[in-house]
DNA sequence: TTACGATTTTATCAAATGATAACGACAGTA
DNA sequence: TACTGTCGTTATCATTTGATAAAATCGTAA
């Protein structure tokens, strides 16, 4: 725990406590569904391990990879949740995971009594828009290559660690081009 | 501003009056910049005539541009806009503009006095995020022409009224791509 | 009106990407 | 061990998109 909150925004000895106390532990099998589009939700999610994605369904039914978290991070509230406590996407594991969930009235009302606590919120929601920003300008302006090139920096190994089809499905291309791009970006 | 909130989110009488009195009306001429990325901004605007964009440069100092508003609208919350009081984004009028100003404190307070305030700016931030799960699967999974077919439904006449170079850089590709496109959609 | 500058279109060619199919590698299982 | 299904690669060909340059169009100001 002392560690989580290390590396996304150091909080108080005290907060961590009070966070820890209230939060259930979940291991899940890669592959596992865990927040489903439409579907009322309450929860926040503390990913402490594994690899795990956001996605919706084109209109072809296929899977569009909107966002990859991976341990240590936080999934964000946003989208998880709307004014009527509905996620607007779903997520699965893409490896093991090890989550921990908090009910969110109870994390809001930790954000009311300890500073630090809101500002480690706030900034979860800043780094999640500043991803987004990043991911759309990529994908108005960059090539497939240089999307590959930069989603390597930001999710270094992941091509060893997730099917391929999921980073094609978040790069806007198909697995065959993946495997083009990998080939030809050997000798570079 | 009665036709206002009936096209976008209908409140009382009362909560309209309450608005309208911290309202500042703006008139801008086409091609103002009035939102600076890095700069500070206190303020929610209400869009009430022409047609504006939100954008960024990319890596080789392009605009790229990221949403369209056009009157009736409301333009991105400043709580999604903003850090730290400071703009994430540019926004630049395309036309002329008529817009109001609210200072950002001012709307927060009427929110909770007003519940139907509340749901308002709810309802606008949902718009916001769904508008932009939308476009990011449209990249993600459509061809340039669907894409372009797609902007046609959202944003009627818009090729007619604001630069294409634009709607180019909003749809990922070249204004020499566009004309081709707008041509090759003409017998279908 | 003419002239100018910005925008849009067109043409040509090259490069990137998709579609389809076949092949190979690999893990799990009977 | 062989079988099976999933995943990744490769090959071929068609299509889409970009880059560059030139021409056409449009709006505005002199």
């Amino acid at each position: 725990m002392k560690q989580f909150f290390k590396e996304i925004f150091p909080v108080t000895q005290t907060s961590i406590t009070d966070i820890e106390e209230k939060i259930e532990f979940v291991d899940l099998n890669k592959g596992t569904v865990f927040i489903e589009k439409d579907k009322i939700n309450k929860k926040e999610y503390l990913l402490f391990s594994g690899i795990c994605k956001s996605f919706l369904f084109n209109a072809d039914g296929d899977e569009v990879t909107l966002s990859f978290y991976s341990g240590n991070a936080v999934l964000t509230p946003h989208t998880i949740r709307t004014q009527h406590n509905k996620s607007l996407l779903y997520f699965k594991t893409l490896t093991p995971c090890r989550l921990g969930l908090i009910d969110a009235e109870n994390f809001i009302a930790l954000m009311y009594t300890h500073e630090d606590i809101k500002n480690f919120a706030n900034q979860i929601l800043k780094n999640e828009l500043m991803t987004k920003l990043e991911k759309e300008i990529g994908l108005l302006s960059l090539s497939a290559a240089d999307r590959l090139k930069n989603f390597r920096v930001k999710h270094t190994n992941f091509e060893n660690l997730i099917p391929h089809t999921d980073i094609a499905s978040y790069l806007g291309i198909t697995s065959i081009s993946i495997s083009r791009l990998r080939k030809a970006l050997i000798h570079k």
